[in-house]
DNA sequence: AAGTGGTCTAGACCACAAA
DNA sequence: TTGTGGTCTAGACCACTTG
């Protein structure tokens, strides 16, 4: 009998996508109120009709979006309404570039090999003294400054930076190609932009500019550290957020 | 004899998470190359000595990390390097000041019931001569200023808002406890305080802030539309990350 | 002590897409 | 046509945590 459920099943969409939504409506709808304490597994399962793993698997991925808690013993838990999550994509400004149908440059401003100081060691996560390569770029669209890029590379995770020049190949560009990266931190914050900065982008001193910082990791071991900044009337973050963004 | 292994298993990590990381770190290292396509399921289940439905679950996390692409009779394949993509979580102001166990108030500024004008629909995404509710406040912490909110809600969507005075109410925690909202966009920029903006924010005119502008639907509908507006030296966005964003 | 979620298995059927 | 991933099952053992 489970078989010929199972065959009936099989063409729509997964049953425990249905049974996610289900659920789902249940909490939106107010049905299920925050703090609300939901069937254990096997009762679900019984009034689903399906095996306990379909349900787990539902059940899991409502928990991973946040919509409810999973704890032994004390069982499945309506959260309260969350925080906005949202998804991010930063990429590469190169790529993001070109796919807009620009014209993209790179062009280094500085390139420095030292021994990492405390302010180094605090941005990029590794003992001071550490080999590292702090470079300045530039990033132009259709020739126009768009973003200037400040990185440090640590050596002794990527020793073969030492050769590259990076006079015209972006270090972002560059280093995906080389170490993939496992792990990501960002901070978004807003800055005036000082004289150097104001004159690198064209634009007054002041001016407000949008500064991403991110840090990477390829497991336990830092990459590299890069702030990237943009003049506020260039750039924006956009994120959506879709309910279910999961390959549900 | 296998039960022998689940037993001997059962206090370290799950045997998923272990397979999980160690393809992670085959495709890490360069062993797996972009483009390299994995043995089978059933190959890797005979290999670690597992269930197929274990390797499934392994695979399944890489892919949605972005590592690998399955596809039905083509097999498992390792991606190349993707964009870096993100999760923001975006804080309700006051439970995230409350959490840090910081005083938190609201104080509304101006409240405005009018038909939505050209930059309204605009920013809202309403025909214009809609009917809204336009707010500005300020939440402050510790009794210093923290963040002006700039206020679009749609009353057709919320009818109940018009009887809200929201003199120290703020309208997100409100809205947040009406109604649930389904989906959201997020757009982050930076901008120099105007001098209103400045006063209000107790800082120097021109001094850069961050931008957060949210548009919120619930189904179809738009609920609402903010701009929270922050110092630069008061706010930054972090976003980490996390290879599980699974419960791994 | 006991109920709950977390994990795992061995097997099964199917849809899909590449050969 | 056929190999591959996608899903599902019925049952099992365990760890955790609360009462």
């Amino acid at each position: 009998m489970k078989s010929i459920a199972a065959t009936l099943r099989q063409a729509a969409v997964p049953r425990y996508r249905e049974i996610h939504d289900a659920l789902q409506e249940r909490i939106i709808a107010g049905a299920w109120p925050p703090g609300y304490k939901l069937p254990s597994e096997p009762e679900l399962a019984r009034s689903f009709g399906c095996a306990r793993m379909t349900i787990s698997k539902a059940l899991g991925a409502l928990a991973e979006r946040g919509l409810i808690t999973r704890r032994r013993r004390a069982g499945t838990v309506v959260n309260s309404p969350r925080p906005q999550e949202t998804v991010l994509e930063i990429h590469d400004i190169e790529s993001e570039v070109l796919a807009g149908g620009h014209a993209y440059r790179y062009e280094r401003i500085k390139r420095e090999l030292r021994r990492a100081t405390a302010a180094d060691a605090a941005a990029l996560g590794v003992p001071p003294g550490t080999a590292l390569l702090a470079l300045r770029g530039l990033h132009r669209v259709d020739g126009r400054p768009h973003a200037v890029e400040e990185r440090l590379v640590n050596l002794q995770a990527v020793p073969e930076a030492r050769n590259q020049r990076f006079e015209t190949i972006s270090p972002g560009r560059w280093l995906l190609s080389q170490v993939p990266w496992t792990e990501a931190e960002h901070q978004i914050s807003a800055l005036n932009a000082d004289r150097e900065l104001a004159q690198q982008l064209g634009i007054e001193p002041h001016k407000a500019c949008l500064c991403i910082e991110r840090r990477t990791w390829q497991g336990p071991e830092r990459i590299t550290h890069v702030r990237l900044i943009y003049p506020c009337d260039q750039h924006r973050l956009v994120a959506r957020f879709q309910p279910s963004r999961l390959k549900m």
